[in-house]
DNA sequence: GGCAATAAATGAGCACGCTCAAAAATGAAC
DNA sequence: GTTCATTTTTGAGCGTGCTCATTTATTGCC
């Protein structure tokens, strides 16, 4: 039977990931040296690296579980029968909210998360699909029940809402936005404007006559 | 008189830079050591770290004036009288077409640019903020004349607009769009998608009858 | 020209992330 | 229990970006 091994292995991973976990909220990410992970895991130094391919890579194993717990969470909570605006808003934030925990560690994982390369870019990227394919999912709905546009293509928007966000979330990290609640509200307001348009919704003052009171 | 020292610096900064400049191309960011670098401007290693702040550093000076340089030139060749997203697709257009000379080094410029610190987040902010006025002030003029809504704010029009941009692309940079073309075509995309809006412009079918044909 | 005072350049040295040949631990076969 | 093959762990060592005490060059003053 192989079980020593197999529990040898997953124990030294736990250990090591928590050990990383640990140290990254105490200093920081670029603060912490591997050396000291290897030591407070109780393993060598070059174990680490059998288990994350880099120190990168531990960040982002330690948040890749974590975020999709958030994912999860945030659909899970949402109100049913809420407005297209309030259910993107109830997304974003819960993300933005999670990531307040410790902005400084969020930081380095925004930062470490946007530019990966080979299979962490791929791993990333099979978390993040499947999240914007549930965004759009939400345009989707709005159009069958004729509350957004038909012609708009689901994905496009679902893509132009997750830009806001990364952007409000990007000027708040870097100091640009004081405060969690800053963000949310520069959010709210970006996703108001893409719901709403820029383009006026008819070319002349006709318009004029479909609102409100009846003709004279 | 103090020119010689004055001449001596600048000299040695522009041989720093320029050898800088020359073995990224060749080599990439990653790939090219500071000792390197120094070698080739013919000086110590520790002479480098006078003229700037550290390896990055360097990168975000070389890319600091050309990027104002593609700003303006991107505003000066705008056609008068273009539409609004003809406007913001050329302007925008014109930072991927810069790019695209260089993708890899584009990938380290604008993975570097994103989370800088201190005195260079400052400068890159300087950048940024006029040029975001600027394109704000694509909207208001359409709001001037009437093509867009009165009640937008601008440079949250204009924020939305970089957000689907800097999407556009960090997804063409990390392979995920195979070209600069589909990386044009995206963001064109997008860029339509937020003119146009997502809620329907009005509550009711009464919108039938103000389109074309006259009353029966 | 000689002489301080000041500014600029230097490179040995440090801590870091990461590699990889060697060593230790484990499992299977008898 | 001994032997051997395989898997796992190890830590010395490498090249890196960057620091900083020391050395070298430049300036203003007499």
């Amino acid at each position: 039977m192989s079980g020593l091994r197999a529990q040898n292995k997953a124990d030294k991973e736990a250990r090591i990931l928590a050990a990383a976990w640990s140290l990254f909220v105490e200093r920081g990410y670029d603060d912490t040296t591997v050396r000291e992970i290897a030591q407070r895991a109780g393993v060598a130094q070059g174990t680490v690296f059998v288990y994350a391919n880099d120190k990168q890579d531990l960040l982002a194993m330690l948040f890749a579980d974590r975020l999709g717990a958030v994912v999860e969470s945030a659909f899970a909570t949402l109100p049913p029968g809420v407005s297209l605006l309030d259910a993107l808003t109830h997304i974003f934030s819960s993300f933005m909210r999670f990531y307040a925990q410790d902005t400084r560690l969020a930081r380095s994982v925004v930062r470490g998360v946007l530019f990966l390369e080979g299979p962490a870019a791929e791993r990333m990227e099979r978390l993040n699909r499947p999240f914007l394919g549930r965004v759009a999912g939400l345009f989707e709905s709005a159009q069958a029940q004729g509350l957004a546009r038909a012609e708009l293509v689901p994905f496009v928007a679902a893509l132009n809402a997750f830009a806001a966000y990364f952007m409000a979330l990007a000027s708040w990290l870097n100091g640009l936005l004081p405060s969690l609640p800053a963000a949310e509200a520069q959010l709210r307001l970006a996703l108001e404007h893409q719901l709403l348009g820029v383009l006026l919704p008819t070319p002349s003052p006709i318009e004029l006559s479909t609102q409100q009171g009846a003709a004279p």
